[in-house]
DNA sequence: GCCAACGTTGGC
DNA sequence: GCCAACGTTGGC
C-alpha cells in the first residue's frame, strides 16, 4: 500500500464536498503535468490520500481519502471549450488520466502547512519544501502516521 | 538541444 | 494581488 498528497483548491473540490458527493467518491480530473500523471498511474486501489486545501486559509491537510479507481482516461481532454481540455489528445490517447477517489476521514481541524512544517519528522515531505508545486506528491509511511497523528 | 519568453502554481 | 519558483513552448 502507498501513501500520497493530492492538493485542490477548494473552489475546485473540498472535503466537504468529497464527503457530501454521491456515494463519496468523486473523479480526480485536470491534473496536466506529466510527473504528477505518472504517479497517478502507479496508485492502486486502497492507497492512501491526505487530501491538502491549496490556495486556502490557511492551505493544508483538511482530511484522509483513499483510491477507490486506478487511472482511466481523462475524457475532459477530449471536449473542446472545456477547461481541461488540450488540443493533443485524441480518443486513443487521451494523454491525460483520472482516478476516482472516496472519502475516509474529514479532520476535526485543519493541519496547516505551517504545522506540517514545524512538525519534527516532516523535514523531508514533499509539500514542505519550498517551491513544490506539484499536485499529486508521494507520502512515506511515517509521513502519513505522523500527519494522521496531527489532524486528530 | 539550448535557453529566453511565457504561463501557471500557490504561499504569503 | 504580488511574485518566486517552476514547467512548457518554440525560435534558433
Amino acid at each position: 500500500m502507498r501513501y500520497w498528497l493530492m492538493k485542490s483548491e477548494p473552489d475546485e473540490a473540498s472535503i466537504d464536498d468529497l464527503a457530501n458527493a454521491p456515494e463519496r467518491t468523486l473523479p480526480w480530473t485536470g491534473v496536466r503535468n506529466y510527473q504528477a500523471r505518472n504517479f497517478m498511474r502507479e496508485m492502486k486501489r486502497g492507497d492512501k490520500v491526505l487530501f491538502y486545501a491549496s490556495n486556502a486559509d490557511p492551505s493544508g491537510v483538511t482530511g484522509l481519502a483513499e483510491i477507490v479507481r486506478e487511472a482511466y482516461p481523462d475524457q475532459f481532454a477530449l471536449k473542446k471549450g472545456h477547461k481541461y481540455f488540450d488540443e493533443k489528445a485524441t480518443p486513443d490517447d487521451t494523454i491525460w488520466v483520472m482516478v476516482d477517489i472516496g472519502w475516509v476521514a474529514t479532520f476535526p481541524h485543519i493541519v496547516a502547512l505551517e504545522t506540517l512544517k514545524e512538525a519534527p519528522g516532516l523535514e523531508n515531505m514533499v509539500v514542505t519544501k519550498k517551491g513544490s508545486r506539484l499536485s499529486i506528491q508521494p507520502v512515506t509511511k511515517s509521513e502519513f502516521d505522523i500527519v494522521l497523528k496531527l489532524g486528530k
